[in-house]
DNA sequence: GCAATGACGCTCT
DNA sequence: CAGAGCGCCATTG
C-alpha cells in the first residue's frame, strides 16, 4: 500500500498547505518546493496517499497541462474541478484551466516585491 | 534485487 | 493550441 512514509510527504503536504484559494499548482512545482525537483510523480503519489479527512487541499495541485488527471477514484476528478470552481477557477471548454493566471506564485525567501 | 506500475513533465509533430 | 511519445524516479510485489 501507499505505506506510512510520511517523513518525504511531509514536506509534500507543507507545501500544498501553502496553496491559497483560487490558485492552483502543478505537480512539478509542488515537487520543487517541497524539495523533490523533478519527482513530480512522487507528489501525486503523495497525494494519491491522502486520507478523505485530510486539511490538504490537494484539489489545488493539478497537472501542468492545467487540467485534473484521472485517478482510481472514478468521479474525484469532478469533485476536484467543483471544489475548485468554488473557489472561483475558471475551467475551459476541454476541463482545462488558464495556469497563466491561476498558477500559484509562491514568493521567494526574501525580496519579491509583488 | 528485479520487474512492473504510476494523481507527471518535457519535446516533437 | 492540441495530441502523441519518451524519460524521469520512487513505491510496490
Amino acid at each position: 500500500m501507499a505505506s506510512r512514509k510520511p517523513g518525504s510527504y511531509a514536506a509534500i503536504y507543507r507545501i500544498v498547505r501553502q496553496i491559497p484559494r483560487g490558485r492552483v499548482a502543478t505537480y512539478g512545482q509542488v515537487a520543487q518546493l517541497a524539495g523533490l525537483a523533478g519527482h513530480a510523480r512522487q507528489v501525486g503519489y503523495a497525494l494519491h496517499a491522502l486520507p478523505s479527512g485530510t486539511t490538504v487541499p490537494w484539489h489545488r495541485v493539478v497537472n501542468a497541462s492545467g487540467g485534473i488527471s484521472l485517478r482510481a477514484a472514478p468521479g474525484a476528478d469532478l469533485t476536484q474541478r467543483m471544489l475548485l470552481e468554488r473557489e472561483g477557477v475558471r475551467f475551459d471548454g476541454r476541463g482545462r484551466l488558464s495556469l497563466a493566471r491561476v498558477r500559484w506564485q509562491p514568493r521567494r525567501k526574501g525580496a519579491l516585491r509583488g
